[in-house]
RNA sequence: GGUCUGGUAGUUCAGUUGGUUAGAAUACCUGCCUGUCACGCAGGGGGUCGCGGGUUCGAGUCCCGUCCAGACCGCCA
């Protein structure tokens, strides 16, 4: 037996006890005549202690010879401490030590293992075994172990089976990059790992699995984010039988499940926003509504006044900052050569302050009166003692970037309370996106989705306006889960591929499985994925969901620790009858 | 593919206008210390200033290239 308890075990009430303890050393307090060990395991920490007193001179020698992070046992008799901390839960005792034995000796570790480590990001993901071993990835990865259970818990109550799909499997042109797999039994043949296990889904739903969820890994071949990894999990779900009403109910159900039992939080029932007026207001499909700040669309109170710029603007629009008319001239420079910057490409910034006394003083003075600036004020829902900050230019730039300077402003005036939970529904998506460079339209969500009732018709005249039965779950400005009503018949679905550019050649090649199965009696059928990781990270109360991956991977997709990609030998090379060519 | 920021001791960082032997904190090592718990005190060791080239009497500092890391844009059905 390694221990009898672990070390966040004993208290007072052990007093006398003989016990056996193991762990990691955390720290030695060598007081010469006394040391302490802390001695730590996942549980806590128990302070050990021997003494010239009380121990053996052999005993004591160990003592001295152990360094941080040394795996030690120690066995010996719970005893009151003299000197109590009250900081730690095990801070009334300590074990007076029988016996001590090296269990392994460790190197000095290149970071600290405390709360507040010395150690920098690169560092601790090149030694994550070590960071593992700190309490705030540790609490993490326990955190997200707690949310998947009840995630696994709910659904099971709600009668969903946990299915797995295989991960080798075909590659798609739509969408994200594949990772690919060489076969070698298949001579110049690849897999593809799954970007979702969408169409597995869809087949288990023909299939008769009525209610599917997985947790399931996904891989995507796209540049990192914070918030975005190569490989992610997602919380991926199908049912058949329902419409859009039954899968919002359902997940909204899991969702406040999640935020009473993980987070303690009680939400009333989401709201819903169409698309069109998340991006009218917010300038975005994933708006944070923790705060206001809406848009206030101003071309009809801006023009006709000589100011060529907003008189040329496809959009005029602007937000009102809560009690911004206290910045002085300097910082909202500051805040003109933000929106300049490159990432956010605004051209320029026209500002108004909002005096106390009910005037305003803008920019924009030559070209305006206080009457004008009145409506702006007005359109912006802007306040005595706010600034009005206002973009113009073309629609799909302006509205991103004016949505750039209002999450930056809420950061700033401490609008983004990541203990406040603010969840939305963002319906009503459009079915198709025009690619700009290519001028061909792609499907927004997946080449699943179902159009609206009715508008089919409508992809051939006004393709653009075709709305989908595609819905979003917006949690704090984060995107964590999205789906839709699948189509379910061949013939819809071969209409759609085609809109898509594909020819019915390729539509067969790729999709005929699909298709083929709808013709074998398959449901009415929709469902949804939540990505865990920014689920977890979010419901933690962080930004950026590595500290929530045991493993995850830095921003050029490398794992450092294990130092991967890497190359493979040509034996290898050979057996998948693979060339390369650098 | 692009923009920005950074790379100096094991680690986190400072390093002025280009100028003597490159510093601090922490970690590490040694000694001391009769109740520590961020223990304390005294002493010590530790540097390819990411790499390559250039300018200069002289480069951690300026210039060019390159590699690495981070944030973001593009991309992510």
């Amino acid at each position: 037996m390694y221990r009898s308890h672990n070390n966040g075990a004993l208290r007072l009430a052990h007093a006398g006890q003989e016990v056996t303890l193991a762990g990691w050393v955390q720290k030695v307090r060598d007081k010469g005549f006394m040391i302490w060990i802390d001695l730590r395991d996942r549980y806590g920490i128990t302070q050990i202690i021997v003494d010239e007193e009380r121990s053996s001179k052999a005993l004591l020698e160990t003592a001295k010879a152990l360094g941080r992070e040394f795996v030690i046992q120690v066995k010996g008799t719970v005893i009151e401490r003299e000197s109590k901390n009250s900081q730690i839960p095990t801070g009334e005792i300590e074990i007076l030590a029988s016996q001590l034995t090296i269990l392994n000796a460790s190197l000095t570790p290149p970071f600290t293992i405390e709360d507040t480590t010395d150690g920098g990001e690169d560092i601790r993901m090149k030694y994550r075994y070590l960071d593992i071993r700190r309490n705030p990835v540790k609490d993490n990865l326990i955190f997200r172990h707690k949310v998947t259970m009840e995630v696994r818990k709910y659904l099971s109550n709600e009668g969903f089976i946990e299915v797995e799909t295989p991960y080798l499997i075909k590659s798609t042109p739509e969408g994200a990059r594949d990772f690919v797999v060489p076969s070698r039994m298949n001579e110049g043949q690849f897999y593809a790992l799954p970007q979702s296990p969408q169409t597995f889904k869809q087949l288990l739903m023909v299939g008769g699995m009525d209610k599917y969820f997985q947790i399931v890994k996904c891989f995507r071949d796209e540049d990192l984010r914070a918030d975005r990894q190569p490989e992610f999990t997602q919380i991926d779900c199908e049912m058949a039988f329902i419409e859009q009403e039954d899968i919002l109910e359902v997940f909204e159900g899991l969702t406040r499940h999640l935020l009473k039992e993980i987070n303690g939080v009680v939400v009333d029932k989401f709201p819903r926003m169409d698309y069109d007026d998340a991006m009218r207001l917010y300038g975005n499909d994933k708006p944070d509504i923790r705060f206001d700040m809406k848009f206030g669309e101003l071309n009809e109170v801006t023009q006709h006044k000589d100011f060529k710029v907003f008189n040329s603007a496809e959009l005029v629009v602007g937000i009102a900052v809560p009690g911004g008319n206290a910045y002085s001239r300097k910082e909202i420079d500051k805040l003109i050569d933000w929106v300049r910057r490159p990432q956010v490409g605004a051209l320029g910034m026209v500002y108004v302050r909002c005096n106390e006394d009910g005037t305003f003083k803008s920019s924009v003075d030559k070209f305006y009166n206080q009457e004008d600036l009145a409506k702006w004020a007005a359109k912006t829902n802007a306040k005595a003692g706010d600034l009005i900050c206002v973009l113009s230019g073309e629609i799909n730039k302006v509205r991103p970037q004016l949505s750039a300077l209002r999450m930056e402003l809420a950061e700033r005036l401490g609008l983004r309370d990541p203990k406040v939970f603010a969840p939305l529904w963002v319906v009503d998506f459009p079915l198709l996106e025009l690619d700009e460079e290519t001028g061909h339209y792609h499907a927004m969500h997946h080449p699943f989705t179902s159009p609206k009732p009715g508008q089919l018709e409508m992809l051939d005249s006004n393709p653009a306006a075709v709305k989908a039965n595609a819905y979003d779950l917006v949690l704090n400005g984060n995107e964590i889960g999205g789906g839709s009503i699948r189509i379910h018949d061949k013939k819809t679905q071969a209409i759609m591929l085609k809109h898509l550019g594909f020819s019915e050649k390729d539509a067969k090649a790729q999709f005929g499985f699909l298709m083929d199965a709808f013709e074998y009696g398959a449901p009415p059928h929709g469902g949804l994925a939540f990505g865990l990781d920014r689920l977890v990270a979010i419901l933690g109360g962080q930004e950026t969901i590595r500290d929530f991956i045991a493993f995850p991977k830095n921003n050029s997709g490398r794992d450092v620790m294990i130092d991967a990609p890497a190359a493979i030998d040509d034996e290898q090379l050979k057996e998948l009858n693979l060339k390369l060519d650098l």
